[in-house]
DNA sequence: TTGTATGCGTTATCAT
DNA sequence: ATGATAACGCATACAA
């Protein structure tokens, strides 16, 4: 134990030190023994460089966010970067969250929030914080957005609904501050719109991602007296409760008598009673780009990176849209 | 910005360090202007303390955790602590994941692992780092644990199948390793038998705590030729499974020819498809009590402490055992 | 290869 | 109320 200096403790446990064999086994040894464990605090100070990331999240309720975060998670780990979490839902907190994050020198942000008031922004810029959004439409010089091919797919969802011959188009969109939920319902438009779908025919009904807004939504639907046979819904929650609103409000069947695509592709969407044909983000592959994303804005600390990845969604032809199981 | 100590910028941004507001109105202005904020990193190398709490978990695509997750995080930051995830699904990368943690010196650690090597629980408890532990059966010096109810909640099952004349009782298991799915599946069979139901009369599935293993598992009764009218499953993925198999593999529905109970009361069982009863965990009881838990392990350091909490199951009925919607 | 010395950005102690 | 100084644990530049 005694008879080693601070220096070779230090060297033993970096792999590119030099230094005997004989001295590191003898520091490892001792270090067992005496259940010594390397602090990395230190080394934050001396490098800049904290080798944490920040993960700015909500709406984990939402299967398809909690799937993203797991692999995020698994992604940043392997890549040797530590996940400090905020779990944030208004804009508030999330200033405060962010100061957190600063203040334990962060190396880096990732959110797939669509709030993010322009204060926060702009600090983070100021900083040098590089940031990556996920589906988020935000621009700045150290921001880099990874998307989803959301104006295409609604392109595709439409020409889905007009291959079908549908009358009576619905688009079930979230809430207006969803950037990615603008981008599919301007697809979806565009794509009615090609198809010589006349615009007065579109219903369009506004939910919050929930399953129970898509329930309400198409309650109202009944009330004034819409009966849809084509839906396409910003996300896979509200289509769930449309489908279900569908059977028990106004006695409809998917496919027989609607047939309904959704966004996400979460596991539910797979579930028997659904069966739901959606769009899958690729989630594997958009958190491979923010990884590359990471790697350069970290590689090149003090120049701002700015770029944007979109990632083509795949369409997932299930039941409800009269696809054989 | 020049004509002032290190230490009065230290102390303009304590609140409750003396300084004449002068002076901290002078620092604060100087810092907004030069974009300077304070770092919480070496404060971590004085007070030992880094505000950090590593929460070890897995399975995030189960609501259920999401949900708790969301709960947990929102928790430790209004109370100052820091998240610091880790994401793991085995016990190799749980080993390097707490090495992880150890390294960056977090105060504490709550898991809702069902797995965790013991050498991994020895390493923590050499180290003394206090472990909060969600329906988990460890324990040791600096482990603390908040399960629910589990056996009672298994008995009360018991009971409504028993009050409901079910003859063909199911209990659909999770994972062997699961101790809260074991504890579920012990009241269980002791409600069983003190209604008088004959041991033999008893179907056991095992499942994976997934939808699929819980639909598969519901296929398999089949070619069994056994015919269930009572079912208590683990969880609510499996129970969601088991409800559409019925309806598909077996032609049975809900409540009429098989009640069914869960365990979770994830969203997913309020859906109409599958209106489940379940046993809501009271998560927010739970992570209150791990907050308890975690304030008493850092404001004594140095001992030891080893809690249990045990928060009350509490059944929420809907259509899957006859109750109105 | 090894040991010594310096500094990272704070907080706490002490003196003023 | 304020400023000077030590200390936290490590990595690195330098000397040996």
């Amino acid at each position: 134990m005694a008879g080693v200096s601070q220096s070779a403790v230090s060297r033993a446990f970096s792999p590119t030190a030099s230094i005997s064999a004989r001295t590191r086994q003898k520091v490892l040894a001792a270090a067992a023994s005496l259940g010594y464990r390397p602090n990395r605090i230190p080394a934050i100070m001396l490098s800049g460089r904290s080798y944490m990331v920040g993960v700015v999240i909500g709406g984990l309720q939402n299967p398809f966010y909690a799937t993203a975060l797991e692999q995020l998670a698994t992604a940043l780990r392997e890549n040797g970067l530590q996940v400090m979490l905020m779990h944030v839902e208004d804009a508030v907190t999330l200033d405060s969250a962010l100061d957190q994050l600063v203040s334990y020198r962060i190396d880096a942000v990732v959110t797939s929030l669509a709030i993010g008031s322009d204060t926060v922004v702009r600090a983070l810029s100021q900083l040098g914080i590089p940031v990556v959004c996920f589906n988020s439409s935000r621009v700045g010089p150290w921001i880099s957005t990874v998307n989803s091919n959301n104006h295409g797919a609604g392109l595709t969802a439409a020409r889905l609904l007009a291959h079908n011959g549908i009358r009576y188009p619905v688009w079930l969109t979230g809430p207006v501050r969803n950037a990615a939920s603008r981008a599919r319902g301007e697809g979806f438009r565009q794509g009615l719109h090609d198809a010589g779908s006349p615009p007065a025919a579109l219903s369009v009904l506004q939910g919050d991602d929930t399953y129970d807004s898509g329930y309400d939504a198409i309650a109202r639907l009944k009330k004034r007296g819409v009966r849809p046979d084509g839906i396409f819904a910003s996300n896979d929650m509200m289509a769930c409760g449309a489908i279900d609103a569908l059977r028990e409000c106004m006695g409809l069947h998917c496919p027989r008598d609607v047939i309904i695509l959704g966004y996400d592709n979460i596991p539910q969407a797979a579930w028997r009673s659904y069966d739901l044909t959606s769009f899958s983000q690729h989630t594997e592959h958009m958190v491979a780009r923010t990884m590359e994303l990471l790697d350069e804005a970290l590689a090149t600390q003090d120049t701002p990176l700015s770029r944007t990845y979109v990632v083509d969604a795949q369409l997932i032809e299930r039941g409800s849209t009269g696809c054989a199981p």
